[in-house]
DNA sequence: GGGGTCATGTAATAGGTTACATGATTCT
DNA sequence: AGAATCATGTAACCTATTACATGACCCC
């Protein structure tokens, strides 16, 4: 057994490398590909190689895997093969159970976004929301031609997070279109005089006055 | 006009920020405070303060905010009140723009868990979303809860990303109570045996042969 | 009058991203 | 033959998180 260091600090990818790596031993670029072709580069963040090197280290760097062996494949830049250890494939299934029993806050952007859109005009957010949509649109479709795509060629079981990911895309999306509806109808409204006038009624204020509350903003 | 030197890299937290400044001059502690008041702390990244007076600093590192003056208040530790500079409320703008236009993938966890489900046994698989659902109703409660909670008192505007929020968990919630029962009926479902058939078909692999793509796992 | 927590911040360390580098192969 | 892309990785820089500090006030 590994020397098993410090608890490592774990991350999408290094789930997904662990993955892989208790299929078969291989080379980080192949683990770059192979989760490319799988399409799962929707869900894993493979983008710049640099953080799947440095990923790796991490992970030998606490004995979760080891290097197998170094290839020197004709031309090729030479490549290291790794394999798990013990220790990682205990590390991998209890991140597994700890991820999916427990929701944590990740802070994506968005949400703040729309925390704080009287930064600016109501037809500006109309505009930049219907943009969204446009794109959240083409998402959609293409997420659900993967679906039907595999539908034939593979068991259910491996197009699942395809699935989940399309459920939350349809929902922002029926959101957002309602809030621009709202938006557009006035039944959400702000300009820089309503929101003057809710900055003045700073003073009687509670904890829950409106005054410690809204975000309220100049928009210049 | 102040040095506006590299574009700033943009985070939750630091668009946040510069929205509190614009509202009015204040210092780091205060600015935590309110965002903690106002509720929106779901929504941004304010637990640790060291991220806080590092963004900060970044901010004033970039010209969007610069100190209007450092204040010593009796007894308490010295604190520095910042105010936005002309480029930082461009930015903001800016900032808003591009997070209400356009999605982008942000990789959270939980859908790589669902990837990577055959990690684990189903029953075990089972447990952990049941798990999951107990805490997504929590979360859901809260949220609905503050949101009856502000009906009154505050106007819509000031809740939206809430009501967002409260969406998207029902969405989940709804997704993975379905997986779960589709996992207890054996409408998904996998087993050591079945995986290791599946790795098998390794060797007639197309593009799109099940070889190539399904993610099989040993489970230990 | 001792233990929380409010108030305010810094230092040290781990992690992630951007930019750079290089030879072979395949496309037009 | 030049352009794109595959294949493989390193170095430098930026960001985020964890741990440490410290004095006043407030509650029981």
């Amino acid at each position: 057994m590994e020397t098993m260091s410090s608890p490592t600090r774990r991350s999408p990818l290094a789930l997904a490398l662990l993955a892989l790596l208790i299929e078969s031993p291989m080379h980080p670029y192949r683990m770059q590909r192979l989760i490319k072709q799988r399409g799962k580069a929707d869900v894993i963040n493979v983008g710049q190689r640099a953080s799947l090197y440095k990923t790796i280290d991490r992970l030998r760097r606490d004995g979760l895997v080891r290097v197998r062996e170094t290839e020197r494949d004709a031309q090729r830049p030479e490549r290291t093969v790794y394999e798990v250890t013990d220790a990682g494939r205990v590390t991998a299934r209890a991140w597994m159970r700890d991820i999916l029993s427990t929701p944590r806050s990740e802070f994506p952007e968005f949400p703040v976004g729309i925390a704080y859109l009287p930064l600016l005009d109501p037809d500006d957010v109309v505009q930049q929301l219907t943009t969204r949509t446009w794109l959240l649109s083409e998402r959609l479709s293409r997420l659900e031609g993967q679906l039907r795509e595999y539908a034939d060629v593979l068991p259910r079981l491996f197009v699942l997070e395809v699935e989940y990911l399309t459920e939350m895309t349809r929902t922002e999306l029926r959101w957002v279109t309602s809030l621009i509806d709202d938006v557009r109808s006035d039944r959400v409204h702000w300009d820089d005089q309503w929101i003057a006038s809710v900055l003045k009624e700073q003073g009687q204020a509670g904890p829950t006055a409106v005054a410690d509350y809204p975000g309220a903003y100049q928009t210049p």
